[in-house]
DNA sequence: AACGCTTGAGAAATCGTTTTTGCAAGATCA
DNA sequence: TGATCTTGCAAAAACGATTTCTCAAGCGTT
């Protein structure tokens, strides 16, 4: 009866073995510290290749005090933002071999505790935050955690490390597009009062804007887009000859309100859309000149700074505001009465 | 000059100490097993929640060879799908204790072994792997993996464990309904033909309809359901009386291109859409009835299959297609001719 | 009183690495 | 020719838990 073949994992004692050292001295070989014989070291390297020798993560975590893995925690669960977020901060890390732990707390509190626990149980070496919005609600815990915390689009308390969109320049793109566009007369649609981003979206409108009509805040729905119209003609002002949305979906809103009135974009009114939803920018009608925030890589430049943290480099605490790109498409008008 | 207090992390030495006990007992107290009196058991436990005692994840795994952590690898960046199933996966693992690395693969190949080893590196005790399709390239390497493989949204190879969406329902479900409003001459407008999904809900289509008029392939997008009713009212055929659509995006810019050319919904054609993607099924005028796949369900399905895997029960391999379920809104009409 | 059984707890091995220390043998130097 | 350095490697001690032995004390039985 033949012995079957041992489908254990192949461990550094077996590549030890196999070379006739010690496990010190294949550990040194393997990962080229310490004194070893170039040659010895060769040979202990490609019998490790041979056998299809790989490091147990776990043994080498315990020893080094460094997990190479961090924690994401999310309460967008839809997923628009933190996805491409993920990902960006994905790609940085996955060749250093740092693995995400993604998790949803989907605003509930508990759910949050219960994975933050999980987390630091795991011995991750950093977490980063991200929600859509943090400016209401702090989670306390995070205040005082044993590991390096960033936040990610939203920002965090004082003194923390934050990575947000640069929500002024990305309006300031907007309202420079339609200024091109030659409009003058530029109105704000956006969410909420209460959320920030509508908030210093709104603020920056005004700066830009010469007189600056009172911004309509709302909701970030495309409903919002359509009332937002049907009030404006049935006040029977003067109609805007432009128009910057607080979101994607606002946007689309009001483009189609004002098509149903037989107004046109972007002949006779401009808009510039705020996130670059692919799935409703593109299929407007016209699409969407809008603003991206770069979320990938707001992601990518967070995964970088946990990086460098958790490799001992000091880094300055503050909010780093990344700058915006505004996508063309065809909502706005190239001149002034020219489309 | 004052001792500063320790932030070294409490370990199980620490405990054992304050309480006067060895190792072993304080961690056989800790774990309910073993023999130790229960005074002696209770003492220890209150000492360890006093110290803020938290058993380090990485040691502990290291000797139970189970890391209570799963990968799971995607390969849809922007994730209308991910993030609902991995949500899903998450909640019924959570409260096992158990973390889940997601990786984004973006489709390549490379990022896609990179991640794999790092998982394996890292001893999960298991992978769910999710795509938004896998009837095309299916990646060798996961057939022989050493540990419980689960695939969802997409079927796996022959001989897996996969849990996928039943589209037949699906599309019956769509039908059933179209029919209820009436419609005796449905078509089926969807994605395209190489996608294994529009297949299924192609042939379930032509199952259910009476005469089958040819489902109409072309891609997942809103400029398809366009062009689409362009295409038939230019041919100058009979138009429907409803609609199935492919997907949700499909069914908006059919239903906007009905009501550019002043047929409306519901009360000229129903119409039907897939995947409740809510920014879209929502918004549409009027909002979209369509079928929802349950994604989060999807998630909690393979999670909790994944919890049995790792505890070595047994499970039965093979496919399970989840029933969908139909969201009513108000592109469909309640009887014939009436709305 | 001798034997066995149960209870309670400690000692030591183990998981798979890394890291520190020790120690021969050969090379270099005065 | 000894004294000191370097080289190459092994032995052993971590890392922080779990788990398997071992063993003493207390108890009941004959």
């Amino acid at each position: 009866m033949l012995k079957p073949i041992s489908h254990r994992k192949r461990t550094l004692r077996d590549v030890a073995k196999a070379a006739g050292v010690s496990l010190s001295t294949a550990s040194n070989a393997l990962n080229g510290v310490g004194r070893v014989n170039a040659e010895t070291s060769e040979r202990i390297n490609r019998i490790a290749q041979e056998i299809g020798f790989r490091p147990n993560a776990l043994a080498r975590s315990l020893q080094s005090k460094r997990s190479s893995t961090i924690g994401m925690l999310t309460n967008d669960t839809y997923g628009r933002l933190t996805l491409p977020m993920g990902a960006g901060v994905s790609e940085v890390l996955v060749d250093q071999g740092v693995s995400v732990f993604l998790c949803a707390t989907n605003n509930d509190p508990r759910l949050a505790q219960l994975h933050l626990q999980a987390l630091l149980d795991k011995q991750v070496d950093g977490i980063i935050f991200t929600a859509t919005r943090l400016d209401l609600e702090q989670p306390r815990e995070l205040l005082a955690l044993p590991i390096p915390v960033i936040y990610a689009f939203a920002e965090g308390p004082p003194g923390s490390v934050s990575f947000v969109p640069d929500d002024e320049h990305g309006a300031r793109l907007a309202m420079e597009r339609l200024r091109k566009s030659g409009c003058s007369r530029i109105l704000h649609i956006t969410g909420p009062k209460d959320y920030l981003a509508a908030r210093l979206r709104a603020a920056a409108f005004c700066n830009f804007a010469e007189a600056c009509r009172e911004p309509m805040f709302g909701d970030w729905s495309e409903e919002w887009g359509h009332e937002a119209i049907a009030r404006l003609v049935s006040d029977g002002d003067q109609l805007p000859d432009g128009i910057f949305c607080g979101n994607d979906e606002i946007a689309r809103g009001v483009i189609d309100a004002l098509r149903d009135r037989g107004i046109l974009v972007p002949r006779d009114i401009s808009v510039v859309g705020f996130d670059n939803w692919e799935v409703i920018s593109r299929q407007t009608r016209p699409p969407l000149t809008t603003v991206d925030m770069g979320l990938m890589e707001l992601g990518r430049q967070a995964g970088l700074a946990m990086l460098s943290i958790t490799r001992g480099e000091a880094i300055e605490p503050g909010t780093r505001r990344l700058p915006c790109r505004l996508v063309e498409r065809l909502s706005t008008a190239n001149k002034a009465n020219e489309y």
